[in-house]
DNA sequence: TTCTTTTATCGTATAATTGCGATAAGCGAT
DNA sequence: ATCGCTTATCGCAATTATACGATAAAAGAA
């Protein structure tokens, strides 16, 4: 037991749920968060900012690059990392017309 | 290891994340959307629509409820569920906030 | 080359998620 | 009380996520 169903669904339902999964740690929103304060792109001072491990933080990155919502590119010793705004405003988008579909059609609660 | 170190970080990123978390299944979207397709609550004809069995449906549903995205309320033999539109709109809004608060800062990507 | 700094990955442990079948629990009808 | 229908929960197995320390890898500096 235990299979993977989620390719049951439709490619619409799993990009979304990816992009969802992507943010639903409070790090790792945390970490959009710090990105978007800056600038720059911001060479790795997050790990000190976060209540976390390096590695546990360098694998939240991973994550958030895997579901593409970050850049990173190396800058000598150092990454540097950046919000991916166009994927980011993709999932806005997506995000938004669920939202705008769902309340389309049904607006009261009856239980 | 493996301690939880979600309370490490500040509240709305943990409510924020805790919906994240409850639709970052395509079953829970595919459930939402099924339910919004309806004017009235449905009694539980969502089994006969996922490609999942009874028990597995049943726990999504939980995991919906659990994050106060949906009601359900008992109705003879059967369960009558519908979305809870009052935390929708708070998860909506609350989910806007942050994407504009993540875009005032900064519209373009470096890397 | 060797050292230092920065980041990724490996190894490991624990916890949570996902999925199913089987069973229980609740309610109406007989 | 018993039966049938609907839904929840239990028990189990497999997978994935979370977290850390240790180590490797990459690049500049000495």
């Amino acid at each position: 037991m235990a299979i993977n169903k989620k390719e049951a669904f439709s490619k619409q339902e799993q990009e979304l749920a990816t992009f969802t999964k992507a943010i639903s740690h409070p790090a790792r929103i945390a970490i959009l968060k710090i990105l978007a304060q800056h600038n720059e792109c911001i060479c790795g001072e997050i790990v000190e900012v976060l209540p976390l491990s390096q590695s546990t933080t360098s694998q939240h990155l991973k994550a958030l690059k895997y579901a593409g919502l970050i850049n990173g590119t190396v800058d000598g010793p150092k990454i540097c990392y950046c919000i991916n705004w166009k994927a980011f405003e993709k999932f806005n988008s997506d995000f938004n017309t669920l939202f705008l579909k769902l309340k389309k059609q049904n607006e009261k609660s009856c239980c």
